[in-house]
DNA sequence: GCGTGGTTAAACCAAATGGTTAAATCACGT
DNA sequence: ACGTGATTTAACCATTTGGTTTAACCACGC
């Protein structure tokens, strides 16, 4: 591992957990093995590190799922494959999304800076629910909120991991885990059972 | 409004939006329309100020709802009027949930402070599940999945709010409003159509 | 009128922090 | 042996920031 790559670790680590804000250089240096000067060699300045974290994080973040998402043909498949894909991707960065969420909550320009790039695949969705519902084979639900109920479903247990842990699971870690990893089977069960209008062929 | 209280609701709103390390006591002092001198008049320090602050909105969060839930008969009942509790506490902070996961994220230690006073009523739920799942009412589940699903579909829409409203939205605040007014009979019908097993008496 | 407590203004202090600098050292290929 | 870029050490600087202090001011009840 290059100095460059173990400092970006560093930062990642230290700015997910701290914010910007709360986040110090000299943390920074001590988690990546060396001292200040090297570090503002390599990068000059904190807002500059920063940046480059947190665009990272929010780029891996929303546009890696809508991709290779065109391909679904009917919403059962477009929801399991979208929740395996997401699942896979948080799994990877569980502390993005709350690092994300705080920042932009500090400081709301960090969003304008990234519009237009990223997108959720929201017409894909609307036609196979339209044509799915007048199929009568689901039930009819905005796009919108079938996205952020599932997108809720599996951000949400990641970010408020230590609260839940503590007031769920007694704070056993091996315990957390085990309902981390139950989840991506129980919520595609939850939304399928959710939208599909069950036929009574008896 | 007294003094004091405007501070309250100053520190409130600038502790919320940028934590406690991105928060400036002059900010809060501007916001609350006094001067620096006089903050510490009422508040010897930051510190004090913050985790007034942060239990303050840690102990509306959570136990609020535990309380009133024991009179729920059936399972269909729980989750409607927890629901509906949850989202009431929510509309009136929405900026809470956030704050809170963040601020412990931070710093673990802030939870160790405040555990043991809280808790979700997992008990009575478990009980309904069983009962109603062995009379094959409902599809049977974890209480801990159940509880959390709800609680992530409520709370991630306000806590990802600027993010939703820029890639759905188009950064439209009528919309996004609109939207949230939706939620809690959305989530309500979403819910009870995950767990509920349609009889077929046709 | 007078004291008391809330309030302001402005200057001030000490610590923390981002950032710089200079000199020395180290590792490496040439 | 030499040079170059990576790295360290340690001192240093400027700014920010939490917090204090002092004096004055104001409103109020007694």
């Amino acid at each position: 591992m290059t100095t460059e790559e173990s400092i970006l670790k560093a930062a990642r680590k230290v700015f997910q957990r701290k914010g910007l804000e709360g986040a110090r250089m000299q943390e920074i240096a001590d988690e990546a093995g060396i001292n200040k000067a090297l570090l503002h060699y390599y990068f000059r300045s904190k807002e500059n590190l920063f940046e480059k974290i947190f665009s990272e994080a929010f780029e891996k973040m929303l546009p890696a799922v809508s991709g290779y998402l065109s391909e679904a043909t009917n919403l059962r498949q477009f929801v399991v494959f979208f929740i395996e894909k997401y699942f896979e991707l948080i799994s990877e960065m569980p502390y993005a999304p709350q690092f994300i969420l705080q920042e932009i909550n500090r400081n709301p320009n960090l969003i304008a800076n990234l519009t237009g790039k990223f997108g959720l695949p929201v017409e894909l969705v609307k036609e196979l629910i339209k044509r799915e519902a007048d199929a009568g084979l689901i039930v009819p639900i905005r796009p919108e909120h079938l996205m952020i109920n599932i997108i809720s479903m599996i951000i949400f247990p990641f970010a408020a991991k230590p609260i839940i842990m503590t007031v769920l699971f007694k704070n056993k870690q091996q315990a957390y885990d085990e309902f981390l990893n139950q989840r991506q089977a129980v919520i595609a069960d939850f939304v399928l059972a959710a939208i599909t209008i069950k036929k009574c062929d008896q």
